[in-house]
DNA sequence: CTATATTAGTTACATTAGAAACTATTTGCA
DNA sequence: TGCAAATAGTTTCTAATGTAACTAATATAG
């Protein structure tokens, strides 16, 4: 029963998932913060816009896999976008269930006023950063995200 | 890759909030899965429990600054573990708005047996980064926690 | 063909989470 | 003192989220 002592106590503020996910909230957060006002857009909302501005003419599927959100959530932010006019809906006429989505006019101006933000943001972050440390955080991202979680 | 920053662009995959927000998600949710059913607790109830772990008798408000949880989701989360006797709770004699909390006998239990399977976890992750990565993610994740967000 | 399985997306239900208002207590200061 | 402001924590109301069930369309096995 007595075990190592190194793994008895667990010290949160050391604690690599804990700290990304404070870190990760607090960024979120503070970007979000400028564009919901701003714009009524919730972080969902704004992710659909976002692989829409960056890719036109995607169905709902494919932008779950992008945002990493799930299907649900896509259908209900797509459910608002639309209404809001902010972006538009075809039916594929090879595949009626598929849906064929893109910015509106209007979401393309709202799309263009938050992407200086949000970049000028992630900017202001990485300049704490020096450029080799940059790339190195770019590097290890990469490597934490290929982990298989469930081995 | 070199960074061209047409700053009209966003690219969802390679912007650093995005990334971080994926990564910590996937990473709490496969911890979370390993204790949730197992031990009948959410993460805002694990967080608490793993605070009061490392340091015995803070108060409500101390427990939401350390785990960055607001105080409402501490007072739920302090509410369930009360009813499931895994927390005690006094209140201060000197100032009895200020509570005390500390484990239980079987909280400490269900601690004992959670810190190795969070604190594995972790190690499996890390493993896959070498020792100078590991240093050195540490470094980059404590230079960017520090940052003032909102100039 | 046609019955079954699969896929895309939506809806319904239950749970959770956050904001704001509220209670109780303590502090500050006129 | 005594009354406004501050603090700790809880409750209430509403919005966001996840799971499962559902609808519609297409693909496929027999």
């Amino acid at each position: 029963m007595t075990k190592k002592n190194s793994s008895t106590t667990l010290f949160l503020s050391q604690f690599l998932p804990y700290r990304l996910s404070v870190l990760s909230n607090r960024i979120s957060r503070a970007i979000a913060d400028q564009y919901e006002e701003q714009f009524q857009l919730s972080l969902a909302e704004w992710r659909v816009m976002a692989v829409l501005g960056e890719e036109n003419g995607l169905s709902a599927g494919q932008v779950a896999k992008r945002t990493a959100m799930d299907k649900v959530a896509v259908s209900r932010a797509v459910g608002k976008l639309l209404d809001a006019d902010r972006i538009v809906r075809y039916f594929s006429e090879k595949d009626r269930r598929r849906s064929i989505l893109s910015l509106s006019e209007s979401g393309h101006e709202i799309y263009s006023h938050i992407v200086p933000i949000a970049l000028e943001y992630e900017k202001k972050l990485m300049e704490q950063l020096a450029p080799e440390e940059q790339e190195l955080l770019d590097a290890l991202l990469e490597k934490l995200q290929d982990i298989q979680l469930h081995a």
